[in-house]
RNA sequence: GCGGAUGUAGCUCAGUUGGUUAGAGCGCCUGCUUGUGGCGCAGGAGGCCGUGGGUUCAAGCCCCAUCAUUCGCCCCA
């Protein structure tokens, strides 16, 4: 049995055709959080499996993380998720760290589960964090955030929808206004999760038989149902619309609504899988008819710093993965034509190797990217390799060129031939490559 | 963990009720064309038909198993 040249199941080989796509998208969202002044981190790929034990009875530590026994015999996992990680580190340095703190990582991740479409194995997943903020500023800042981070890659704001809910809202409902107990509100937070996805009527009927006959009686199905057809927060029942948590919300709505973000909406239906949510979680669906999901999403979470024995730390944060990411763009069509690194591919004509290093070593010094054709072959074939490489410049040297200084560079795409001095020669391939970013700049 | 679909050339795929040396398009290499690509023409390389068993005189095709890919479910970062 030979051994097999597939990567390992839901992993990814990066050929340098994919690794230029990966490089754009993390250069896009680098320069967006960095607008914000986030600062970014990393953390050990490997994690001590407790600490995702702290929130415990989740599948996700149990069935989800790749996880072994060291040779010391310490059980140890490889991160499934960066928020645990991150939260360790801010609570190891509380007191000397200035707050509030604007962090972001793009980590890789593992989770061990069946692949599927925008879900792999590996996967790395940009992380934005705000550590300290406990008020609806921090909500703001990191939707706002989220919207910059898709405008610029070009999308338009009727690609996608920001839905919101507030968890302190969630619980009201379940908990007071319908008076269910802690393992029913539970159960049914996570059907609500569902409802999108299933059938109307199969829905309601799994939701009475989580009721007991004396919420029945009450009518609890159906005044759950009514609170989560509300369209906007006005449109809520008159009983619950006066809840604290929804002026909070209101608030966060006005003020994006204002800077023109009107593709964020409420939706009382949102409920996100993770339990250390506090406050306002927030997730972005993809509106593209073929790939209508959840992108990203994150909220507030203000417990899980103060699991580690200090006092607590307000967090806002969200996780956006690059699987679903670069999903989002080839399907809206926003993945532009990446180019290789190299500006100029160099033909030598004949023997000319020794003597042409002078002038490559001139043009690497003055910022160049210059890729040699070592392999002698006919000029014909050499060219043709450099336009499949989809290098924009050919450039000849042969003995001519070298006895008269004067060099020829051909544009591949234009098919033009422009005889320059070296100097020259290497100006015209730099303002070029200047012309390309500032034209791909201008179309995000 | 559960269910469906698919594995034939580098890629996308044909391959009849089981029947000689398994095909196409694209790509790749060479030549036509000795210092200039894209088009054309001519030629060429490249397959244990995913893997292992079984049925048969005979298997790419039928049966079983297994691995992989993929779509969905569960779950969701």
């Amino acid at each position: 049995m030979s051994l097999s040249t597939q990567p390992y199941k839901g992993a990814r080989d990066f050929y340098p055709k994919d690794k230029r796509v990966q490089k754009y998208m993390f250069d896009v969202l680098r320069k967006a959080v960095e607008k914000f002044g986030y600062e970014e981190y990393d953390a050990p790929i490997l994690e001590s499996l407790d600490l995702y034990l702290a929130k415990s009875g989740e599948e996700i530590v149990n069935e989800q993380t790749y996880s072994f026994e060291d040779r010391g015999g310490r059980h140890v996992a490889i991160r499934p998720e960066m928020t645990p990680s991150v939260s360790r580190m801010v609570a190891a340095k509380r007191q000397e760290l200035v707050y509030p703190l604007r962090w972001y990582s793009i980590p890789n991740l593992w989770r061990y589960e069946r692949p599927q479409r925008g879900r792999l194995r590996e996967h790395w997943q940009l992380n934005v964090d705000m550590f300290g903020d406990p008020h609806i500023t921090a909500e703001h800042e990191i939707i706002l955030l989220v919207d910059t981070i898709l405008r610029d890659f070009g999308a338009k704001r009727s690609m996608y929808q920001i839905k919101i809910n507030s968890r302190k809202f969630t619980d009201y409902v379940l908990l007071e206004y319908l008076s269910l107990d802690q393992v029913q509100a539970h159960t049914i937070s996570k059907l609500i999760d569902r409802m999108q996805k299933m059938d109307h009527e199969d829905f309601i009927v799994q939701l009475d038989v989580l009721c007991t006959p004396s919420q029945r009686e009450v009518g609890t199905v159906q005044r759950l149902l009514d609170v989560l057809s509300a369209k906007s927060i006005a449109d809520l029942p008159q009983s619950v619309k006066d809840h604290a948590s929804l002026k909070e919300l209101e608030a966060i709505m006005n003020l994006l609504q204002e800077q023109g973000i009107t593709n964020a909406v409420f939706d009382s239906s949102l409920m996100r899988g993770f339990d250390y949510y506090t406050g306002i979680v927030f997730e972005v669906f993809d509106m593209h008819p073929d790939n209508n999901r959840s992108m990203l999403g994150g909220g507030r979470y203000d417990g899980l710093v103060g699991l580690f024995g200090v006092e607590p730390v307000p967090t806002v944060g969200f996780g956006f993965g690059d699987v679903t990411l670069k999903n989002f763009l080839e399907i809206h069509e926003l993945m532009p034509v990446l180019h290789p690194e190299a500006d100029v591919y160099v033909v030598l004509i004949g023997d000319v190797y020794a003597k042409a290093q002078k002038h490559l070593s001139q043009m690497r010094k003055l910022g160049l990217n210059i890729v040699v054709d070592t392999s002698g072959r006919k000029i014909a074939a050499q060219i043709q390799t450099a336009e499949k490489k989809d290098i924009h410049f050919v450039m000849f040297i042969g003995e001519d060129e070298l006895s008269t200084e004067q060099f020829v560079l051909k544009n591949l795409q234009t098919g033009e031939d422009n005889k320059h001095g070296l100097n020259r020669l290497i100006s015209v391939a730099k303002d070029y490559r200047q012309v390309e970013d500032e034209g791909s700049d201008s179309s995000l």
